[in-house]
DNA sequence: CGGATATTTGAAATCTCTCAACGACAGTGG
DNA sequence: CCACTGTCGTTGAGAGATTTCAAATATCCG
């Protein structure tokens, strides 16, 4: 692997407090791989042999039932995925299926396991990043069942724009049929949904979205940081301060 | 505290790996307290100084929004609650209320993240821990996206039948309000959905739930050891193995 | 036995999904 | 360059599910 990489996973707050022995140890393993756009890493039920970490592209989490799917997380880099399954010696829980060609750094479940049980403040970063990622959960959960899907997807585009650096103009990162399933939508209800938001001051054009006037817009939303989590992407964190502020200020916060 | 209280937190998967002295050293300053039936222990976006243990009793884990709220879990002994705000040290996301008169031991969580630091061992299980709450979420939002409300209901059915030791008829634990708004629906239509069960073999007489006919019941619910947790209790599980079973086993699985 | 609370039922309103059709767009191959 | 084709997004109409409000009934507790 590239130094340039090892520098960038180094310096994830996962492996930050690590000594290098065990830190080269555990990427020793490891794969960087490249992945093309609407690849399944690994699917729903299957036993998990890597570590994820997403260092570039995107990645859907998925949960599939009689016939059904349902996108869970849209990952951005950098991220961890199924790091529970891998903690637990677990199968999966999720599909994991790339949305965009993707690079990957895959670490061997087993030796992660195996440093976790020598390096305690290995083992509390671990801790640490599960607890990030829960928490995103509790916060998906709340937002799913206390919202409808136009406060979902209000609250969505208020979301993207603090991650985007607060412009006007929010552009959405995938296709909308993938953004309503993640809303817990159909297709062509995210498409009323956008209209309904005219009356707010939302105009849609393509993937862009023009936010004319703010204020009626949060006060459909009503954003909250216990539902909503402006600052790191989807979920599976990859570290980031976990005191936020309300509401959110400008730019984004500090990502490690 | 009482040698006998002590003995049955030593035995849980989450403090079984530590040495005696942290395991005196984290329960030192741990309280074992008894609370009335709906006691609110901590809101929603309170700082969090101890990790809750459910010894006894039953603790409901809700979220509010815009004046909704919505029942997240329901835990049942032994349970750990609020983990992962421990181990970030950030502010509850759920408030925490009892249902039931309850005892409950707490730990204070600064020590219990300082042994966390010390004790490579007990790291790792909390991080076991953490993860298994993290696959229980996991699946309720699974649970919550893929199926509707009928379809949820049967399955909770199913999941207590299985709790309970796989009796015909299977007791309700709490309110039916609580129930529904576990389930993400009205008490009316929780109300409704008992009645539609009644085409699939269910009786309801207060908290009884009798199942007359399994089969059409099963064959509605299609119950999937990757939505459905039949063995530990609800959430904040404390030590269960993960390799499930499925179709599940007469009994409940192994705890510790 | 009250009186408060929980549950059930009905009817209307609202929200969401399904199905179908249409237009926009990109990529293909002639 | 242009038709052809498949995917994606939008729109409309009807069906279905869920919520809300209101009222009736049941249950629990003092």
């Amino acid at each position: 692997m590239k130094a340039a990489d090892l520098e960038r996973i180094r310096s994830l707050q996962l492996f930050s407090g690590m000594s290098e022995d065990q830190f080269n140890d555990v990427t020793q393993g490891a794969y960087l791989q490249t992945f093309p756009a609407g690849l399944t890493l690994l699917y729903e039920g299957d036993p998990v042999d890597f570590l994820y970490i997403l260092m570039d592209g995107a990645v859907e989490l998925q949960g599939t039932w009689n016939d059904k799917e349902s996108t869970l997380a849209i990952l951005r880099p950098i991220s961890t995925f199924i790091l529970a399954a891998v903690v637990l010696e677990a199968n999966a829980l999720m599909s994991a299926r790339t949305l965009e060609k993707s690079q990957i750094l895959m670490i061997p479940a087993e030796a992660f396991r195996r440093i976790m049980a020598e390096d305690a403040a290995f083992a509390v970063s671990v801790a640490r990043e599960v607890s990030g990622c829960y928490r995103g959960l509790v916060r998906s959960i709340k937002n799913q069942k206390l919202r409808n899907g136009t406060e979902r997807l209000a609250n969505y585009i208020l979301t993207q724009q603090v991650r985007q650096g607060n412009p006007d103009v929010v552009v959405i990162p995938h296709e909308k049929r993938t953004l309503a399933s993640l809303l817990g939508m159909t297709a062509e209800n995210l498409s009323r949904a956008f209209a309904q938001l005219a009356d707010y001051g939302i105009e849609v054009h393509g993937a862009e979205i023009r936010i004319l006037r703010p204020v009626p817009l949060r006060r459909l939303a009503k954003p909250n940081p216990l539902l909503d989590n402006h600052a790191p992407p989807g979920m599976g964190g990859s570290g980031k301060a976990e005191k936020e502020m309300w509401p959110p200020s400008l730019g984004m916060a500090g990502r490690a």
